[in-house]
DNA sequence: GTAGGGATACACT
DNA sequence: GTGTATCCCTACT
């Protein structure tokens, strides 16, 4: 509960989106998703990630080129694309590889760490695990919304670190992405191996998800 | 399993 | 301009 996590802000650099999404996605596990607002920080540690490409995904935002929605994705690397679906959720994206390429990795569970209370008043009464399982539960516990479309990651308010605690890489495993219909049997899921947090409700293992 | 919600993109006048 | 199919979901039964 006082943990000091979140609070001295250490962003990881931009060289660490400016690269392809799949090789940002597994990287982006057991990293600690920041967000301070007014003056209150909650953090949580990435225990879900898909990735999505660029034109080349059908799958993807980016697949038909560029619109107002998805400009950010088109962006330079390491900066926020959020976008509003299924009539009242929020779901964000780390923007990843060169400027124009339109490919990123959308951040599906977190693990809570930091502001726990105020991730519940947000989110409202629920369990721990169940506060930022899923997408839309993510970005309403972090309190993300169409203010944090395109902010640079690198930096304050919203920024990703290393956890300070594990440092160490997650263990993580694939599976296909959840929610799409098309290239749906791309292994472009990467969860932490045995993580409680994840979306879906069952703690996934490489024995029974692979 | 399915209701709900609203923005978006694209086909058409 | 209007019509409508779709959607990287959640909460409930």
């Amino acid at each position: 509960m006082s943990q000091q996590v979140g609070h001295l802000a250490v962003p990881l650099p931009r060289d660490f989106y400016a690269r392809s999404a799949l090789e940002v996605a597994p990287r982006l596990l057991g990293k600690v998703l920041c967000h301070r607002r007014r003056g209150t920080v909650t953090s949580g540690r990435i225990v879900e990630v898909e990735a999505y490409m660029g034109a080349d995904d059908p799958a993807s935002h980016a697949h038909r080129g560029m619109t107002p929605r998805n400009r950010a994705m088109f962006g330079p690397p390491g900066h926020a694309y959020v976008y509003f679906t299924y009539g009242s959720h929020w779901c964000m994206n780390v923007v990843t590889d060169r400027q124009g390429v339109g490919s990123g990795v959308l951040l599906r569970a977190l693990e809570p760490l930091e502001g726990i209370a105020l991730m519940r008043r947000r989110r409202g009464r629920v369990e721990v695990r169940e506060l930022a399982s899923g997408p839309g539960k993510l970005a309403e516990a972090m309190g993300i919304d169409r203010g944090s479309y395109g902010l640079d990651l690198t930096q304050e308010p919203l920024w990703i670190q290393e956890d300070a605690e594990t440092g160490a890489a997650a263990a993580w495993i694939s599976t296909p992405r959840i929610g799409i219909r098309l290239a749906a049997e791309r292994p472009y899921r990467f969860l932490v191996a045995g993580s409680a947090f994840v979306s879906r409700g069952r703690p996934a293992f490489p024995s029974r998800t692979l």
